[in-house]
DNA sequence: AAAATAGTGTCTGTGAGACAGTATCGC
DNA sequence: GCGATACTGTCTCACAGACACTATTTT
């Protein structure tokens, strides 16, 4: 059974969160070795006596670190290897979590922008790039962009962040259409945006969990 | 450093392979506990002092279980707790790998009917399960079905894995557009098939590697 | 009224599906 | 020639992009 030896188990999360200057991230800077004062990601061993899984173990982390709850958090996979971490031959199985509207105050992390965020320690420079091509590509079959929005939103909102994410334009009407079409959002009755013209409906998702659309070949 | 309990890490490998009647998984019977004599995924503890990281396990395994080398093979994520595995608290990291072609004769493997494959040890039902659903979706959007097939192949047996994978048809004049379209094959010159009525051109991949197409929202 | 943003209507080009028609093989 | 499968041409319909137009607010 355990007649190899068992190799370093860790969990990391790429909190990601949308402002108006594009996505950032949430990092921690380490206060011990391997890495000291090093910017890294959120992360921890997994605690076997009181995590359920790796996914509970991400929530633990976030909640300590960052102190966040009820947020969208997906595995993105786990990397492995000898040299990853001077430790030892480790894994780290990673999650990326999204921040709804405006981040809490006070908060343990420091934001730095997702596309350029510095030098982390470990490889956690290759685990933030593989998030952000996760978020791309799943940004362009699912309604994971609107987890970046707080619960209700515009459909202006919700387009912009489409497009910050797939870094391109959308046309306007087609996407009102496609939205209609999808039926992944209703409308909240009587709410209206405000703003300095013309208010704008107030939409949230029709069910809370991520969905992806169909395509075909 | 290690003041927490290291859980047991493992890799498991989901082996798929395509015939006319449908997709097989490859298993093996358990020769020790737990779950002795079930069917379980090949798989097998993380070589620290070899393997390079799972991937290279994954690799290891199919190779000492299968005699398979060269196949394509991709990480489909990690399950763990507390109890999936009698023996304690641990994580699995779960590759699933497609046979081209034949399956070698004589490889240790059991094949069963992937889509109905009884009762597999662990949580490995579970497993199997989600390698399927991976199939599916990344069969819309990228090349996958192709590495199902021998290197080379005709246009009719590539749209048949896709309807395989699927689980549609195809049409067969727009499956051929696309194909051209994406730029993803290329015929073997002067290599047609041999059948009993007009022969077909024979393609192979262009590019070796897993290609997504692109999407628009 | 002007400015600004929200939302609608409609034209058009592209591409997928359908399917008829043509090509090339074995028998 | 006939049957069978491979491949091509073309019609049509659906849908995405473009963009003009209307609607509703603040100043």
């Amino acid at each position: 059974m355990t007649d190899f030896p068992r190799p370093i188990l860790t969990v990391d999360v790429v909190v990601l969160e949308l402002r108006d200057t594009g996505l950032w991230l949430g990092t921690i800077a380490r206060d011990s070795a391997p890495f000291p004062q090093m910017p890294a990601l959120p992360g921890g061993y997994v605690h076997v006596d009181t995590d359920k899984d790796t996914a509970d173990t991400a929530r633990r982390v976030i909640k300590a670190k960052a102190g966040l709850t009820d947020i969208f958090c997906e595995q993105l996979g786990t990397f492995s290897g000898a040299d990853r971490d001077p430790r030892g031959w480790s894994a780290t199985v990673v999650y990326y979590a999204l921040i709804r509207g405006a981040r809490p105050k006070g908060a343990g992390l420091v934001w730095v922008p997702a596309g350029n965020p510095g030098v982390l320690a470990f490889d956690h420079n290759e685990l933030v790039a593989a998030a952000l091509d996760r978020l791309r590509a799943k940004g362009s079959w699912s309604n994971l962009p609107a987890f970046l929005l707080a619960k209700t939103f515009t459909l202006a909102e919700l387009r912009q962040t489409y497009e910050t994410i797939l870094g391109t334009s959308l046309n306007d009407s087609a996407f009102r259409r496609k939205m209609e079409e999808l039926d992944l959002i209703e409308p909240v009755i009587g709410k209206k945006s405000k703003s300095t013209a013309r208010p704008a409906q107030i939409y949230r998702l029709k069910q809370g969990a991520l969905r992806a659309f169909d395509r075909r070949i």
